[in-house]
DNA sequence: GTCTATAAGATGATAGAC
DNA sequence: GTCTATCATCTTATAGAC
């Protein structure tokens, strides 16, 4: 993170994060990374090209938590806890970059958008997959498979939303609130 | 809607829900409300003074809603489950007035925003609300009340994100669909 | 790879005619 | 109340020196 790339990177992010694509300039981009407008567009093709780049990233990332928290465990119950969880946390610790994951989509060109929502899909499917075999082994009770998977989702990412490091909630603290909240959500009645 | 008030603010309510407030220009309002860029001026101070009326009235709304299916009930199983409901219902049926009030809070001048941020408590004081009564009476386990409100209405929230009109998920089921979660979330284990 | 300077165009908002 | 024309400024991106 030491490199002029890395640097504008995480400069970007914050950026991006705090005011949201459109309303980021390129010379507030460079100027936080310490560097003249101009510097940015020998790193990246554009400031899109630069958004992708963190959105992609960012993407990897979380498919990464929710299929490693999904492998660790065996049974319905503990491998749906765990994955809501660290989904969470995830959200919760890289709030930045996971806001730019979650809002910044309409920016990104139509092949940049096609590559990051097979992201999205990929963890649609994890989720979709641990209700569909807790309902089978008669451990969850889902009336409605993708929707209830879609909610589960959604609190993790609405987090992101009002989320601010330092608050009263701690990222352990959500995530084990929001992993016990979707227990509920497919416990048998 | 027929004079050039209302039709100037039906052309930013799509514009803003589309491409988001800063990717939004006063052109592109003021021609789809079959006007001149000047004439925008007349009815509102500012695009952002435009921006505030629609959030406003927006919040005003949702308030409404999730008020009037309190008052409809007197058991807390009943209302919270008439409030989750109508307030995911609302969020689908105006999706894109929704998506103005949830996620353009960042545009709104300071005095602006400490006014819709008042609605905004309002709503999330009133679940809160209905959760402490069911809980005192038993109908309700809720170990974090000021979290567990705040995941419901993430639910309704986050579907602004991704609902679109003639989906494979009318409003009225989505209302269901998060209704029956959100019992599930306060119901006893 | 970084800078300064600038091109080329878009933007929010206003002036003044009708 | 609407228009045309325009101002002043800002924007992304590039050119060329070092």
């Amino acid at each position: 993170m030491d490199d002029a790339r890395g640097r504008l990177a995480a400069a970007a992010v914050e950026a991006f994060a705090d005011n949201g694509f459109h309303a980021t300039t390129t010379r507030d981009i460079a100027s936080r990374a310490g560097m003249s407008p101009a510097a940015l567009y020998v790193h990246h093709r554009s400031k899109e090209g630069l958004l992708f780049a963190l959105s992609r990233d960012g993407h990897l990332a979380a498919l990464d938590v929710v299929t490693e928290a999904a492998a660790r465990h065996d049974d319905p119950t503990a491998r749906l806890q765990a994955m809501i969880h660290d989904f969470t946390q995830w959200h919760a610790e890289h709030s930045k970059t996971a806001r730019i994951v979650q809002y910044e989509l309409a920016a990104l060109t139509p092949d940049h958008l096609a590559e990051v929502a097979r992201h999205r899909r990929a963890i649609e499917r994890t989720v979709r997959e641990v209700l569909e075999e807790g309902v089978a082994r008669g451990e969850f009770e889902v009336a409605d498979v993708p929707g209830t998977a879609l909610a589960m989702l959604s609190l993790a990412v609405d987090l992101v939303r009002w989320y601010e490091p330092g608050g009263s909630r701690s990222p352990q603290q959500l995530a084990d609130l929001y992993a016990g909240l979707a227990l509920r959500m497919a416990r048998p009645l």
